[in-house]
DNA sequence: GATGTTCCATTTTTT
DNA sequence: ATGGAACATC
């Protein structure tokens, strides 16, 4: 695994604080940490640990859960630095429960080659599922099934349990195709994520050898971020802590984001009635923020009910005031963000790496990341599953899966015809209907192809070659995963099927996707070199979070949401779109409690921010395709304006320092303004531009039309496109980069493409130039035009 | 059976 | 806007 270093440097533990030491000397016996933002957790964390070791606790004793591979990486990063050399075991929990289901797979009906189906995967097993259970999906979906049966099992509850409870009706359909879910799943010898913690639980609860034994083995056992965690995750540290009860948690009830994965706040507010004898400390003291800061994200999360009241304090000087600024529209929004940035590199001796902008939802980066492009500013997006969801790479993937469990009936129905090899979905239907009739997997019905009655002789010869395909490529288990991939690229000659299939000839990034597999595949060898790769890889690429993406070893900005943000910091924060319907999102409207959840990510985003903050809004945004127009998040009204200072939109002539007149009055000056901070309905925007849009075409009032980048139909060029056009006039097209080609780089001189590899923002050219001299270039960053010939 | 077309929903957040 | 699924055509 990468090895990132943090950003804090470790000090010895006489610098800690009395709160922090309370901590750190704890030995036996259950304790609760209370941590606000910035608190240094992590550090108390570590120094318990090595105060562990340092009493002679063996490191094998020692387990330390966090909920992201980033944050188990950053500790053992951390721990390394004050007790070297010590084994003590730190990861996610999924991955926890991974390894010891791989350990005791045959107890639950597995084997340990179990594969771990990501969502996609299990969305597909479930469509099977719902179609053997025979359920009609007319009032429900399959999505929701999926959910409700996910909800199932992070509370524990069986399909047996499920089964006679008073439901409502997608939850009654859910309860009919969960047993068959769960049996198809245990023949494809698979989980799904859910799986891995269901099991465990289930393991423990039922084997009461195996949890004592289990509970002597790990005896002091650290929980991070649990606030997030959800019943099954809870009855897991529970049933290990109960010989031995040396169970660390810590967490912050203000920083619970993860209920609609089943987390269930209450396993922190109530850890001090479940362990009665608990030790309780709470590290109220922020390093991270300036108070400034710290008083809007206090002033935001009083708000919440569900909570135990915490002071954040500071000992940081006053910093600059909060900014909270109105945008047009969100391409303004992402202009003027990329432009602020610009300035501070140029101006204030900034670095990209000291900037990060938030958003609720994965959509709204779009926008930035044009921005950024388009000036040239380094960036990273940190979704880390984003590469593995790609068609090509997802192909590969599953004959990886399919050799080393050939169980994976997900991965074979997948694969069986791609490349194309005329096994279409008649054949695949009967095969699904064979295997099913007689309890086989797939892979085992397509060996038996020939006995398929309703199956053409010409589509079972297809079928069986398949198999001895895939048996050939099955010898190759065993050996490095370079070795199996180049021999998989060469069987189903893989490539050559993609440059076919490839829809635009320019756009070679497929291929370039499967090199960067190579690329992977190759170092994954290096650094695991023994056997039973396959098993590994496998496994960590199922279990890579969005989170595990960020590299904050890169001097780039950082575009992420709110919840892969936790746990991190950076100087300068941005937080977009803090309108109404997206924070809160307008699904959690309903309960309340959900709204407390959208609240404290909003403070979560807040206290990421060091010292600078600007949380933004727009009065229209492009959303599901079409402009509309929006209101400011109701979370916006609680903050304390009058430390804040309040910018809106240029050209509307308004321009307020700060807060005193932020209210009504602000408004009423210029009739034009939409009161962006009242919920109603009726603002004068919404009328305008409701109306004008029912308006056909040409019609279009011709003022109101030049004023409205809402009405200017997709395919016009807005402001910001030609803009943006403009800067890139004389940059070349990231994919007209072909070997061979002559360019002229601003201080190299001309030179000539010898390599060209990567896609989007990571696509790069090697160039020799020449004077002799070989580089490589982000070609999204570099300055080079095209060169005489 | 393969390929192309249209239509449809779908998007909150993620291990 | 995008991608998947259903449908139509070769």
């Amino acid at each position: 695994m990468d090895v990132a270093r943090g950003k804090v440097v470790e000090t010895n533990s006489q610098q800690l604080t009395a709160a922090q030491q309370e901590a750190v000397a704890h030995q036996d016996g259950p304790m609760l940490i209370l941590a606000g933002p910035g608190s240094g957790k992590t550090r108390v964390v570590t120094h318990r640990i090595a105060n562990l070791l340092q009493i002679g606790v063996p490191a094998h004793q020692i387990a330390a859960l966090t909920f992201t591979n980033k944050a188990a990486q950053e500790m053992g990063n951390r721990l390394a630095t004050i007790a070297p050399g010590q084994d003590v075991w730190m990861g996610t929990f999924h991955r926890f429960c991974a390894r010891l289901l791989r350990r005791y797979a045959s107890m639950v009906g597995l084997a340990e080659n179990y594969s771990i189906y990501d969502t996609s995967d299990s969305k597909q097993a479930m469509k099977r599922a719902i179609a053997a259970a025979e359920v009609s999906t007319s009032h429900t979906s399959a999505d929701q099934i999926a959910a409700v049966i996910s909800r199932a099992k992070n509370r524990l509850v069986s399909p047996e349990m499920m089964q006679g409870q008073s439901l409502r009706h997608n939850e009654a359909v859910a309860a009919r195709v969960y047993p068959v879910y769960q049996k198809q799943l245990l023949l494809s010898n698979a989980v799904d994520f859910d799986d891995l913690l269901f099991h465990v639980a289930n393991l423990l609860r039922e084997n009461p050898e195996l949890r004592s034994e289990l509970d002597s083995r790990y005896r002091y056992i650290m929980v991070d971020e649990y606030q997030d965690t959800n019943l099954a995750q809870y009855a897991i540290v529970r049933s290990l802590s109960v010989d031995y009860p040396n169970l660390a948690v810590t967490g912050d009830p203000d920083q619970s984001i993860y209920g609609w994965r089943g987390a269930d706040i209450n396993n922190i507010l109530d850890f001090e009635k479940d362990y009665p004898h608990v030790k309780t400390v709470r590290l109220e003291k922020n390093y991270r923020s300036a108070p400034n800061i710290l008083r809007i994200a206090d002033q935001l999360i009083k708000h919440n009910t569900r909570r135990k009241d915490k002071q954040l304090l500071t000992d940081r000087e006053e910093g600059a005031p909060v900014v909270l600024r109105m945008y047009e529209d969100g391409y303004r929004e992402a202009d003027d963000i990329a432009d602020q940035i610009t300035a501070a590199i140029q101006n204030e001796g900034c670095r990209p790496q000291d900037f990060a902008v938030f958003c609720r939802m994965n959509a709204l980066t779009r926008s930035v990341e044009h921005a950024f492009r388009s000036r040239g500013l380094p960036y990273q997006i940190v979704n880390g599953v984003e590469f593995y969801q790609r068609k090509e790479i997802k192909d590969l993937l599953a004959y990886f899966h399919l050799v080393n469990n050939p169980a994976h009936d997900v991965a074979l129905q997948r694969v069986i015809n791609v490349p194309t090899r005329g096994i279409g979905a008649k054949s695949i239907e009967r095969l699904r209907d064979f295997a099913d009739g007689n309890g086989l997997t797939l892979l085992d019905a397509a060996r038996n192809s020939d006995q398929i009655e309703a199956l053409p002789t010409r589509s079972a010869t297809k079928i069986r070659q398949f198999v001895e395909m895939f048996d050939r490529l099955s010898l190759k288990a065993t050996g490095s995963l370079e070795e199996l991939l180049l021999h998989l690229l060469e069987q189903t000659d893989y490539r050559a099927f993609l440059r076919k299939s490839s829809v635009d000839e320019q756009d070679n990034s497929p291929l370039a996707n499967v090199d960067e597999l190579l690329t992977a595949a190759v170092e994954f060898d290096r650094q695991f070199p023994e056997d039973g790769s396959l098993e590994a890889f496998l496994e960590q690429v199922a279990l890579v979070s969005d989170t595990d993406a960020f590299d904050e070893e890169n001097d780039r900005v950082t575009l992420m949401t709110m919840h892969a943000a936790k746990g991190l910091e950076f100087p300068r924060v941005f937080i977009i779109g803090v309108e109404d319907d997206l924070l809160p999102h307008y699904r959690s409207k309903e309960d309340p409690m959900q709204v407390e959840e959208e609240r404290r990510l909003l403070f979560v985003g807040i206290t990421r921010a060091e010292e600078r903050l600007q949380l933004s809004c727009c009065k229209r945004r492009a959303l599901r395709g079409d402009l509309r127009p929006v209101v400011g998040s109701p979370f916006l009204m609680e903050l304390p304006r009058e430390e804040m200072r309040f910018i809106e939109p240029e050209d509307s002539n308004q321009f307020f320092d700060s807060g005193d007149e932020f209210g009504d009055e602000s408004f009423s000056v210029d009739g034009d303004a939409p009161e962006i901070w009242d919920q109603s309905n009726d603002s004068a925007t919404t009328n305008e531009i409701d109306e004008v849009c029912q308006l056909p075409p040409d019609e279009l009032p011709a003022k109101k039309a030049a004023k409205k980048p809402a009405l200017i139909p997709a395919g016009l060029k807005t402001a910001a496109n030609l803009l943006n056009e403009q800067s890139n006039d004389d940059k070349i097209p990231l994919n007209d980069f072909r070997n061979g080609m002559i360019v002229h780089h601003e201080e190299y001189g001309a030179g000539k493409v010898t390599a060209v590899s990567g896609r989007g923002p990571k696509r790069t050219a090697t160039i020799e130039f020449s004077s002799g001299a070989a580089r490589s270039f982000r070609l999204a960053f570099a300055k080079l035009t095209l060169g005489e010939q």
